[in-house]
DNA sequence: GGTAGACCTGGACGC
DNA sequence: GCGTCCAGGTCTACC
């Protein structure tokens, strides 16, 4: 099986740096809990890879990359660039201090960086069927976009569909079989604007558009709403704002502490992030992961098929219950 | 500028 | 096994 080696920063650990964002256990990722290793299809332009990613060494040792087919040079460095992005490889060990100077909390355990997908258009779409729906819903979207409008690698891995291939589908079919609800037409809508680069994604994707217009202009895309836009701009890499949600407010009850009605818990929430700034989201992130992680056990031990009811509000409600953490009656249904 | 209600699916729960 | 209720963020109409 043909390989190459990826050399990440001196502190980078595969398992904990991997398994720091939900997005890990959605398709087309598979996160393989006995080998400690990601796996997942890679389109390179008009061709196809399969990926097997892992770290024989200890931390800050060469990423092994495993492949189900021999790449040219030019396929090869396109297939670098997505795992850089995907792994957040070009976070160095300079990026991590800045954010422990803000938040010494993570220093010892080295959490800084938040696993993401290879292309913008991938996190775009996952935030989007994250939206209004619970996480099994996620999972079950993610996994029904990939089998229905992705494609599979020679060893069966299957890729995340592209802007082209979405822009081309038609909305009976993502309702029906991908089970998007209404979703349907924003999907194809977002996956137009990505396949023509409209101007919008361009100013998305620059580096150097300021804060304030890149959040106005995620507010602008079909399906994108204060939390989504907020939370595209933690996976580019921008981590002033909190993506607050009804899971904001749970963690502001049960664990923060937080009163009142949800509007006020989740002021109150944003409040106590503000003293950290740009590292806000970081913050906000890993204390709730951490949290998840009580329950839950260590995330590189989560198995992405069966922690598919894991995150619902029932589930995490008796979880908490369970650990002895309080967890005040809610409305019947949580006021934004 | 703020808010009510519709949107759609799948899990939870009661019978 | 079936029916009903609930959770979830965005969008639009309306005040």
């Amino acid at each position: 099986m043909p390989s190459f080696a990826l050399k990440p920063p001196s502190d980078y650990a595969l398992a904990r740096d991997v398994c720091s964002y939900g997005y890990f256990l959605l398709a087309p990722n598979r996160w393989n809990v006995k080998e400690q290793s990601l796996a997942r299809g890679l389109v390179l332009g008009k061709e196809l890879v399969g990926v097997v990613i892992s770290q024989p060494g200890a931390r800050g040792s060469p990423l092994r990359i495993q492949l189900d087919r021999t790449l040219t040079s030019p396929l090869r460095a396109l297939a670098e660039a997505q795992l850089r992005r995907m792994l957040r490889l070009d976070e160095d060990e300079s990026h991590v201090r800045a954010f422990h100077k803000v938040d010494p909390r993570w220093k010892r355990k080295g959490r800084a960086r938040l696993f993401r997908s290879p292309t913008l258009f991938e996190d775009v779409l996952k935030t989007v069927t994250s939206c209004n729906v619970t996480w099994p819903g996620t999972v079950q979207m993610n996994r029904r976009l990939c089998e229905v409008v992705g494609r599979a690698t020679r060893s069966g891995l299957h890729t995340f569909p592209t802007p082209q291939a979405l822009a081309r589908t038609r909305p009976q079919t993502l309702r029906a079989r991908c089970r998007v609800g209404y979703r349907d037409l924003r999907i194809i809508e977002l996956a137009r604007l990505f396949a023509a680069r409209s101007p919008e994604i361009r100013i998305i994707e620059d580096p150097a558009t300021p804060d304030e217009l890149l959040h106005q202009t995620l507010l602008s895309l079909p399906g994108v709403g204060p939390y989504a836009a907020a939370n595209i701009m933690q996976l580019l890499g921008r981590y002033s704002r909190l993506p607050l949600d009804t899971e904001s407010v749970r963690h502001g009850r049960t664990v923060l502490g937080f009163t009142g009605n949800s509007k006020q818990v989740m002021r109150r929430v944003h409040e106590h992030f503000t003293p950290f700034q740009d590292q806000a989201f970081r913050s906000y992130w890993f204390e709730m992961w951490e949290h998840y992680e009580k329950l839950q056990g260590p995330a590189h031990t989560w198995e992405r098929d069966t922690t598919g009811t894991m995150f619902t509000a029932a589930q995490l409600k008796k979880l908490a219950a369970a650990a002895g953490h309080t967890t005040p009656k809610q409305p019947a249904r949580a006021r934004k």
